[in-house]
DNA sequence: AGCATAATAATACAACTGTACTATAAAAGG
DNA sequence: CCTTTTATAGTACAGTTGTATTATTATGCT
């Protein structure tokens, strides 16, 4: 046998210079060849690993999900009070930095590709709705929250403002900077919570 | 010379089978033959019209916002209460019906292809950010919102609700109805109000 | 040492792409 | 009526695509 791999720190690798392309040139730029050529590997051995383009497309796809998910347990896991944590994991899931902005901009091509792509298995939910929802039952119950909200359409509204504010950094992310979208969504938490106390 | 042919028209046709061709299969779909097809044309003939596909997909792009904004101009021109007319103008900006939600998928398909492929040129603006600006300001004016808000920040709250909303009505649009999505605009606008008047 | 085997490479193939070019049909002008 | 011009059609070409197949390494195990 020859020098033995490990085949899922490849395969992450791959993913990887699958990101960079899509990043570079959209989903239309991700040909098996140039995510080849970006990974510094043959076609042949491109697709020891990957059998299929969009095998390698929808693993690509959900190893942004798994890091995403990863951030957002970490910050659960600190202590916090409940409007802060709330906030905190909320900006986990719009594109702040170069980082994030790349797997947020991953996120939107596979997302459109797979809505037409994907014959009739591989659809999933990225279930942020359902985190929105958890956070937001949570601000509710911990007694935080203004009285009087329905908490679905909260979460609805809460749900849209995120995607949006992802969808503009996006599409323009030179005018609308992540700082000023953390501080937008930061405000709007704001609101939805009690003003007895203002602690930022 | 030949049968005189409305240019205009024509393009226009062709355009309209762009968008079915984009809708059925999404921007990978749209090559120029896919489009000769559903159009019944040759690809001669659809070169006659379109020297490039870029020129084509311009085109098909600009008729959408075309309609779009004509659209909003027919609200406007409504003898309305402020409230009522803004409401009536943002939904206009989210699919409701198949027709718009077509246009919306379009829109979305044209502005993601042409983030990466347009040279340098054809950069614009949707427009949507002015427009909903415009119309907190207006709102603002005439003394229906509610004091001590920030235009700027208001103006990009309601941009993100609104991209967020027709991007989730484009991405699941069995699961979230437009009427749905009309339920949580205009609760958001009669949110912004002053609450004295819950003129519905 | 040498064989088996995993990793990589190279090439091939059919399908599709955008664009260019040539050919045909047909109708308006004189 | 016939020439001119426009709409349409058909074909060709070079490039890219995904996948399959074959060849070539090079390492680990016996």
């Amino acid at each position: 046998m020859p020098k033995k791999i490990d085949h899922e720190a490849r395969k992450q690798y791959i993913a990887k210079a699958t990101w960079k392309v899509i990043m570079d040139g959209g989903i239309e730029a991700a040909s098996v060849r140039n995510i080849a050529k970006e990974a510094n590997l043959s076609l042949g051995a491109l697709r020891h690993y990957f059998t299929t383009q969009e095998e390698l497309l929808h693993y690509a796809m959900e190893l942004v999900k798994a890091r995403c998910e990863a951030r957002i347990m970490q910050v659960i896991q600190q202590v916090l009070q409940p409007k802060q944590l709330v906030t905190k994991v909320l900006l986990e899931l719009i594109p702040i930095d170069k980082e994030t902005m790349a797997e947020m901009q991953v996120w939107f091509m596979f997302t459109l590709h797979f809505k037409y792509k994907q014959g009739d298995a591989f659809r999933q939910t990225d279930g942020i709705r359902e985190t929105v929802q958890r956070l937001l039952i949570f601000l509710s119950e911990s007694g935080n929250m203004k009285e009087g909200k329905d908490l679905l359409k909260e979460t609805e509204k809460l749900y849209a403002l995120i995607d949006g504010l992802a969808f503009h950094r996006f599409i323009d992310p030179e005018n609308f900077s992540g700082e000023y979208a953390a501080e937008i969504l930061t405000e709007y938490v704001d609101d939805l919570c009690q003003e007895e106390k203002r602690s930022n």
